[in-house]
DNA sequence: TGTACATCAGTGAACGCGCGTTCACTGATGTAC
DNA sequence: TGTACATCAGTGAACGCGCGTTCACTGATGTAC
C-alpha cells in the first residue's frame, strides 16, 4: 500500500460529510454529485471510486449524519439518569438557532420525506439507526418499561421533526419561533417533572 | 370567446391536481413537468400557457391541495363545537390508511421540507393557508383563547406531520403503525376530555 | 340549415443545459535497491 | 543517501439522457351569414 492506510477512507468520510451538507441544503434530488464533490474540495471524476451510485451516497450520508449527530443523543459525558437530558435535547432541537442551521442541523427535518421514497433496503438501514437512538433515549423516561417508553420517545421525536419542518417552511420568523415554543411546551407535558433534590 | 368560458380554467385545475399527485409521489425536484402533464392526460407543450414556471406550479399545487384538503379540516356539515372533530382528524390523519396514501394524502408530510427551500414569497403563501387551517381548528380546543389555542394547534399539527413522515420512512409496517399509535396517544393528551352528555 | 371562417387550447418536435456516470490519464506518494 | 519505479487517489473531459422551456403548427370549437 503506497498511500497511508487510512488516506482514502478519510477522503470518503469527507465526501460523506459534504454530501450531508449539500443534501440538507438542497434536498437529495436537488443536490448533484458534482456539488457534493466540490463541497468536499474534490473534482467530480473521483466519486465513483468511493461510491457505487448517488443513491448509496445519500443513504450512507444520512445514516452517518444520524449516527454522529449530537443533537438527538444524550451526550456521553453527561451520564445522567432521569428526564433532564431529554429536556435539554428538546430545548436545543426546537431552538431558533437550530432552525437557522439547515445545512448543519439534524438531517431529519431536511430529508425525511425523501428518505421515505427510498427502496426498502435503505429504509431498513435508516430504521436500525433510528431505533438505536430511541433505545438510547427511552431510559430517560424513567418511570416506564421499554415497551411503553420507546413509542413515547418516537412520538416526542415526531414533534421535534415536524415542528422544525413547519417552522422552517413558514415565512415569518415570529411565527416560526412560536411554533417552536409551542412544540417545546407540548414535549414538556410528556416528560416526568424535574426531580427536586 | 370560442371555447366555453371555463374550459381552460378546468384544464388548469386538472394540471394542478396532477401536479399535487406527482410531486407527493416523487418530490418536487424528483417529478418533472412532462410527468405532471402526462398525469393530467396532456402533452408537455401546453404547460407554459397555463403556468409561468415549474416553481409556480409547485407553489400553486401545494396551496390548492392544502385548501381543498379534507383531512386537516373540520368537515363543514359537522358544525360541531368541542374537541371531537380534532379527535377525528388526528385519528384519520395518523391512520395506516393515510400512511399508505402518499400520492393522494396530505401534501405536508410529502413536501414540507421542499416547501421550506422555496423563496420567501412562496413560503408566505403557504403560511397564509396554514394559518387559515389553524384558525379553523383552534376554536375546538374549547377552553382556550385564540392566543393560546392557535399555538397548541400548531404543535398538534407538528405531531401529525412529523409522525406520518417518520412512519413512512421506516421499513417495518409494524413499527410504522406503532409510531402512528404513539402519536395518536400523544395528541389525545392535548385534547379536552370527551364531553359526557 | 349549411358552410366558411376565426379562434385558441393543446400538440409535438426541438433547444441548450446540467445531470449521473465512465474512463484514459496524471502526478504525488512510499518502496526497492 | 539517492534514484528509478510501481501504485493508485484523484483529475478532467466526455457520454447519453432527461430536464425545463420554447415555438410553429394543428384541429376542434362556436360564430357569422
Amino acid at each position: 500500500m503506497r498511500y497511508p492506510a487510512d488516506h482514502k477512507q478519510r477522503t470518503r468520510e469527507r465526501i460523506l460529510d459534504a454530501a450531508a451538507t449539500v443534501f440538507r441544503r438542497q434536498g437529495f434530488a436537488g443536490g448533484s454529485v458534482d456539488e457534493v464533490m466540490a463541497e468536499a474540495g474534490l473534482t467530480p471524476g473521483g466519486f465513483y471510486s468511493h461510491f457505487a451510485s448517488k443513491d448509496l451516497l445519500f443513504l450512507e450520508s444520512v445514516v452517518r449524519a444520524l449516527r454522529e449527530s449530537r443533537i438527538i443523543r444524550v451526550s456521553d459525558n453527561a451520564g445522567q439518569a432521569g428526564p433532564e437530558p431529554l429536556r435539554r435535547i428538546a430545548s436545543r432541537y426546537l431552538s431558533p438557532l437550530h432552525r437557522k442551521s439547515l445545512s448543519d442541523g439534524c438531517v431529519l427535518p431536511a430529508l425525511l420525506p425523501e428518505l421515505g421514497r427510498q427502496p426498502p433496503a435503505a429504509r431498513q438501514s435508516f430504521e436500525e439507526t433510528l431505533l438505536e437512538i430511541v433505545h438510547g433515549l427511552a431510559p430517560h423516561l424513567n418511570d416506564a418499561a421499554p415497551e411503553t417508553a420507546e413509542p413515547q420517545i418516537l412520538a416526542i421525536l415526531s414533534v421535534l421533526i415536524g415542528g422544525m419542518m413547519l417552522a422552517r417552511a413558514v415565512s415569518s420568523e415570529t411565527l416560526a419561533d412560536q411554533i417552536l415554543a409551542a412544540c417545546r411546551a407540548l414535549v414538556e407535558t410528556q416528560l416526568p417533572p424535574p426531580s427536586i433534590p
